[in-house]
DNA sequence: CATAGTGTACTAGTCACATATTACACTATG
DNA sequence: CATAGTGTAATATGTGACTAGTACACTATG
């Protein structure tokens, strides 16, 4: 496959954000195992190690548990999903609010852009 | 003084950011001079060649225009400040419509939480 | 024309990231 | 119990972004 990465952020980031994205958007169901690290470094056209920084990067945020010589899988948790969707919102909402104090732009200004946005 | 920087973000980006934003704000008016970049450095705790990167950047943007053995200036050209802000803001609206993309969430249930924080 | 204050250029060091390679530990399966 | 498929760990290497130190070039000013 050989995904194309944005260069701005590092790859093991941008694919942890991708299966959290998956995950939210129900592509991937509570319990689903995941690709193993080398399937997964071959559909991404990425080394192993990255993709295994990627998925200790998703079990250090208890969304995935990993079982030797089995598989990583996704939790079947459902409250810790729903947690991480709510922390995922209230992050992104942050960040944004932050990015456009900084700028001098009013929150009211922005909420007008966004409502004329696709 | 030394500032404090993020640690997930380039420090002269984050200077690029603080001076836009000072403009926006009219904290910093067209024509005003900046402090030289020794100034600059020693103020924010930063090198001095950081300094030099951040002007850079502002001049690429067209937002400053520096002048050798005289010192770096915010442009006069007010349209330009202008069409700066346009585009930051656009920019700040469009990556946050791809972030919350990405991650499966809709514009509607983010303009909610938008609203109801500070 | 000397001096001090500008911006600028060059070189080098550090660090995070990604890769490559190799070896190890565990589990299912025949 | 052999084998193939899991995750894990360790080491070395390359590269690029960022920062720092130092020296240079230009300009105003007395």
């Amino acid at each position: 496959m050989t995904m194309d990465f944005s260069r701005d952020k590092p790859i093991y980031s941008q694919l942890v954000d991708r299966i959290c994205g998956d995950i939210l958007k129900g592509k991937l169901q509570l319990g689903d195992r995941l690709p193993s690290v080398r399937e997964y470094a071959v559909e991404t056209g990425v080394n192993v190690n990255t993709v295994q920084r990627v998925y200790k990067e998703l079990e250090a945020m208890n969304i995935t548990e990993t079982k030797r010589g089995q598989g990583t899988f996704i939790t079947s948790n459902e409250e810790r999903i729903e947690l991480l969707r709510e922390e995922m919102k209230n992050q992104l909402a942050e960040n944004f609010l932050t990015s456009i104090e900084a700028l001098g732009f009013s929150k009211e200004e922005m909420l007008v852009v966004l409502k004329n946005k696709a």
